[in-house]
DNA sequence: ACCTGAACACCGTTCAAGT
DNA sequence: ACCTGAACACCGTTCAAGT
């Protein structure tokens, strides 16, 4: 019985939660769905399509429900979205920073961002940066999450954090990262401690966009100005 | 003549500085070596210790030279150092968000790093919090940049344009989008244009770092409140 | 100590040929 | 239209054997 795409897409997905993404195949994908190789080459026109299809997945429908509140609050809802989206499959962030080709729920998704920083009053050349800046943040911070979940997935948490101790603080040269304790390291593998983690970055660069977005030199940014705002 | 630990290295960040990361095979590598794929395991236990390495070269020394002026200064002057080294070679930000293991240079960094964070007075735990949104920044930057850079090398910057302009603007259902201009997009290639926008990305997440880091949840951030700081 | 030669177990991709 | 079988041109890594 015939494959279609969405399913290939579908298979690819499942077996990214059940491998990782080092581990996603062709080959493998195409053992998964019962079928030779050459096959998927059918439906997508290579790897990179199927990357890039499987990325766009991963944030679809979160541009769709309507977002309230004030434009700071609308946006760090659009961060938490884009934040939980990348969360939803294994290796979900990196698995986006491989795509190439920007699909419809990412542009929909870009256009939603745009459209709340531009309502901020921001000229529209500094909207893109903008947009870039939390973009990177999420991205980042995903990437991180889901790596240390890698980590613990392939090592183990106890010898991954008996690791952490051995190697990199064994030397007093280093006495700002010697005051991290073994049970800080714990904690930070939980996902409450990430979510706090999120909102503590997202409220620095919202607090960062809200206080004179149109600071030249961040050298002469330390006075909090509020004028030069539309 | 034998070859040493330090060769094999040097080798391979000018082998990726002229073929790209994608290219950068441990056979050709040897190749460029006079010497066969094998060789260089003698040096390098795997490709992943030699990407660990390649990476900490690529900081080396930035943490060397004194820092002056405020603590928002000197972090400013940090994340552009960072920036700058991930910058000398093709690829860097890339190279680095494949390295696993810190190298002596990367460790010197991320200290440095911690200690000016911590003189601003932020409680222990957040220290780390903020150098990671600081990380994420810069390397989701540079990445961003250098990805550019590849595409231009790849497709060539008129046609990489014209795409752009043909894939995702051709619906009216993206209005921001569609405020972009072609020549936006040349212009934002250029290397000043990247200078600005790191500064404007900086800047925002300075000013969000001094305005009441400690704030709990982002969505009653709006007021700006210079209380809970020690 | 340092490297060669050759193999092993993989990759992504292509494509004639089948149904 | 959809897939197989088999090949092509690669990978990283290992390891006996050479010098």
């Amino acid at each position: 019985m015939a494959l279609s795409r969405d399913e290939v897409l579908a298979g690819a997905l499942t077996l990214l939660d059940k491998v990782g993404l080092d581990a996603l195949t062709m080959r493998r994908l195409a053992q998964a769905l019962g079928v030779q190789a050459g096959a998927i080459y059918w439906h997508f026109k290579n790897k990179q399509e199927l990357v890039d299809a499987m990325a766009d997945e991963l944030i679809a429908g979160i541009a769709s429900s309507p977002l309230t509140g004030s434009w700071e609050e609308q946006l760090g809802e659009i961060g938490r979205r884009m934040a939980a989206g990348l969360m939803r499959r294994r290796d979900g962030a990196r698995l986006a920073s491989q795509a190439l080709k920007p699909g419809p729920n990412t542009l929909a998704n870009v256009e939603t961002m745009l459209r709340v920083i531009a309502a901020s009053g921001q000229p529209q050349e500094r909207v893109l940066w903008t947009a870039s800046v939390l973009g990177y943040y999420i991205l980042g911070f995903v990437t991180d999450v889901q790596a240390q979940a890698e980590a613990v997935r392939h090592r183990g948490l106890d010898r991954l954090v008996r690791e952490f101790f051995e190697t990199e603080l064994d030397a007093e040269a280093y006495p700002e990262m010697s005051k991290i304790k073994p049970r800080q390291v714990t904690e930070m593998m939980k996902v409450k401690h990430a979510q706090a983690r999120f909102e503590f970055g997202l409220g620095i660069i919202l607090r960062g966009l809200t206080n004179g977005a149109a600071a030249a030199a961040p050298t002469e940014a330390r006075a909090r100005r509020t004028h030069r705002r539309r």
